[in-house]
DNA sequence: AATGAATGAGTGTTCATTCAT
DNA sequence: TATGAATGAACACTCATTCAT
């Protein structure tokens, strides 16, 4: 009950936030889309950045599958391919890469914010870690250095393109894929 | 002097904007910053959005000297990875990554900032692909099926490790920037 | 049990009020300290202004004693400067003071509590009158031309004092009173 | 000008803070009654808190007759009885009695004002025990212990009455007056 | 080119109170 | 009696922009 009604903003949030930002967005506008009065939204969020801030702890669950995938068993160079993939298809939703570049933006000046997307990301990066790794380990990967800043390269290349591919800086999204998976599989095949 | 005028505004509004963020900067505070008074600045400036364009204009000659350094003579392998690194340098200053941050995030949802960002991209991404189709041509890099595509990716890569040495998620620079050099050319060398 | 529940919310307000100010307290300020809900309150009363006027009229049960105190027998002037002395101390108590300044200033506006305040200081000054008229019968106190008066300026003057105390206006109280209770004591002798 | 603008605002705040109250009037009724913008009212004071504060200094210019009154030469008992009748004149004014407390009011929780206030008070308070000890060296008047008590002391006689008048306690004003400074004289008067 | 007073819509937030449970 | 979600008007204040000087 009580998360319903916290839910529902969150989403009417989202929807706000997207369509015109989270700086242009006004708490009466996410009251309003909700449907619920501008007052009754402070007796479920301590205010407008405390709504930025569930949304960005939500983000986690949506994480959650990928780190499964990651540590499933299995070949790590198709893992790899099959990992980047899904994840390119997921954050190029509009919706997706959108929110995360209003969270990035906002992260830099709100340490809350910040904080709570690095823990997301941080999962996500350590099963990413963990795979590179194991290929290295069994020879079917390049054995990189530095594992850590390898994974970061591969999730910034996938945001990268699923948020030019938003912003319409990528015309054909099919080709831009298969070279960006090619990238990939280039950088880390054994030599 | 109208154009000292002008600069002295710019100036101060990216210091403003670095500080505070875009929207939280009032056209008083760039104003004050500026050291002129608030009416003044809209004799130069129709507004504060106009302030934000021409910072995004201006980051156009920035970017030339690399465009430059592409088009140089030499070994492809070399001048990219020449390329990445000083590129990795100006773009990991954290008044460009921030900048650069806060013009891609107004960008979504202003068609003349998303313009003028992408008419600076489009140079460098011009004269990395004519990089990569050269290296293509004489052996010296991998052929990649869609060069624009891989300029971009190779762009994201950059500027994605200079946002997040910015926003601190990279402890240890040196290393990182190893790594990815690495990662750039070994998705790029010749099989 | 009722009784008890409306005594415990008027503590509350008080402890509030003293703290905050009237205007300043909110209803929520009033339920949290009472430690119970916020729409139990309206249980127990109408509204915010009907907690100050319980509160104004039960400051009538604080003043029975100095009632009593004036009424008894012995020398007028001895019984006054005792009474004065007494009733400084009590006004001079940070708690009653501050709620009777927060009572006066809302009873500007607000004609039932000024008519509960009025009502409070009645009996005392009835009390007060009746003992600067025994006196002047007596021979033992100058005659006032109006007694009325002049119990009402004996009260001023504790009170002010009380109130300059508790503002820190008054450094050392040992001498201030001294000094209030010599010069009611020298207004009202007789020549 | 500029301070046309200033008084214009600070008028209309008194004609608001007396009508309603401090908290009870808003910044929008403030800028109403001075007939300008409420965004203007920002660019002549920093906040509703700004205008009492200026109010209260204000006060100052309006207690200086009186200080100048104290300090002229002539029979002690007489000149203190003529600044006690100008001075009740004054505060007895409804807008004098009613402004004070408010500010009083406000002063117990806001030290800005508090200063503001104990300031204006000193100087009257100066001037009084000035008289008080003149007029006991000269022997017309009794010599007090602690002056700056009793001068404190009568400062609250007459603010007291001034104010029971407004507040409607006081029904006559002239026998009240009349006992007023009588009871002065007496206390005062050498034995 | 320069000033800063003027505007009023807009901001996030708090308010006293009601009401279904 | 008790709860706390719900309401929307009200709050102090900031905003980008205009304009007379």
């Amino acid at each position: 009950m009580a998360e319903s009604r916290k839910q529902l903003i969150v989403e009417a949030a989202c929807a706000c936030f997207l369509r015109k930002g989270y700086h242009q967005t006004g708490v009466r506008d996410i009251a309003a889309e909700a449907g619920i009065s501008l007052g009754n939204l402070y007796n479920h969020f301590s205010g407008k950045e405390a709504v930025l801030a569930e949304i960005a702890a939500l983000e986690a669950g949506d994480l959650a599958p990928f780190i499964a995938h990651l540590q499933a068993e299995g070949d790590p160079a198709a893992a790899l391919t099959r990992f980047a993939g899904a994840y390119l298809d997921f954050a190029g939703r509009p919706e997706n890469a959108l929110m995360t570049l209003e969270l990035v933006a906002e992260a830099v000046r709100n340490p809350a914010i910040a904080a709570t997307f690095a823990g997301n990301r941080q999962g996500l990066l350590a099963a990413l870690v963990g795979l590179l790794e194991q290929g290295g380990d069994s020879g079917r990967l390049r054995r990189c250095a530095f594992p850590a800043e390898t994974a970061n390269v591969i999730l910034d290349l996938v945001e990268g393109q699923a948020l030019r591919a938003v912003l319409g800086e990528v015309a054909q999204t099919a080709p831009a894929r298969a070279e960006l998976l090619d990238f990939i599989a280039h950088a880390l095949q054994v030599a």
